[in-house]
DNA sequence: CATACTATTAACATGAATGTTAATCATGTG
DNA sequence: CACATGATTAACATTCATGTTAATAGTATG
């Protein structure tokens, strides 16, 4: 996983949306685009974005593809970025970014 | 304060990384502009947003403007989203991320 | 297998963000 | 007060992101 990767999907005010309501439920992505006033389209592209970051999961039930928070990829990066914001003087033995 | 505002700016990888260079020591617009081949213009303008997201202070020295990192400005605001994605039942008190 | 429905991709247009150079403002120094 | 230095703003060009419609792919159902 890569924090770069989240933040680039974070960056996004729609896409923090979409990650909002999926945080109630999985939900489609005819559902989402009914739920903000945009198309499919628009919202498909987003939900690829999200996918490639690892945010949220997929999973084809007949037609139609729900999509699920990833919790903890989320938490993860944030806790992440916290710290490297936490990291004033000690430069110690740190693992990935 | 406001999570949006913050989001926004966190939105931009160059803003992400002046932060992480805030978080080592404050630094002017110049030494920040030097530290990754970019113009002092371009870092000014990013830190305005910062600025006005709350993320870093400005001090004036001289010439300079000293820029310091905001860390609990920083630190609420990714709480505060990490409990929205952690609302669907549980909305009990939370301490920091 | 034809049709309907959902999701995705393609192509396009539009608006926003970023960076650059030039100009202006602020502060310090001779 | 003239000049140098650092910061900011302005104006501009370019790139990127977003959304729309149209077309394509996948899945279910009659």
């Amino acid at each position: 996983m890569n924090v770069n990767h989240v933040f680039a999907a974070l960056a996004s005010h729609p896409r923090r949306q979409i990650l909002v309501f999926l945080a109630q439920t999985a939900l489609s992505t005819s559902d989402l685009a009914a739920r903000f006033g945009t198309t499919p389209p628009a919202v498909s592209r987003h939900l690829s974005v999200l996918l490639h970051a690892g945010l949220v999961s997929a999973e084809r039930q007949g037609q139609r593809v729900l999509y699920r928070l990833e919790r903890d990829v989320l938490l993860d990066a944030l806790a992440r970025f916290a710290s490297e914001m936490d990291a004033p003087l000690r430069r110690a033995p740190r693992e990935a970014l």
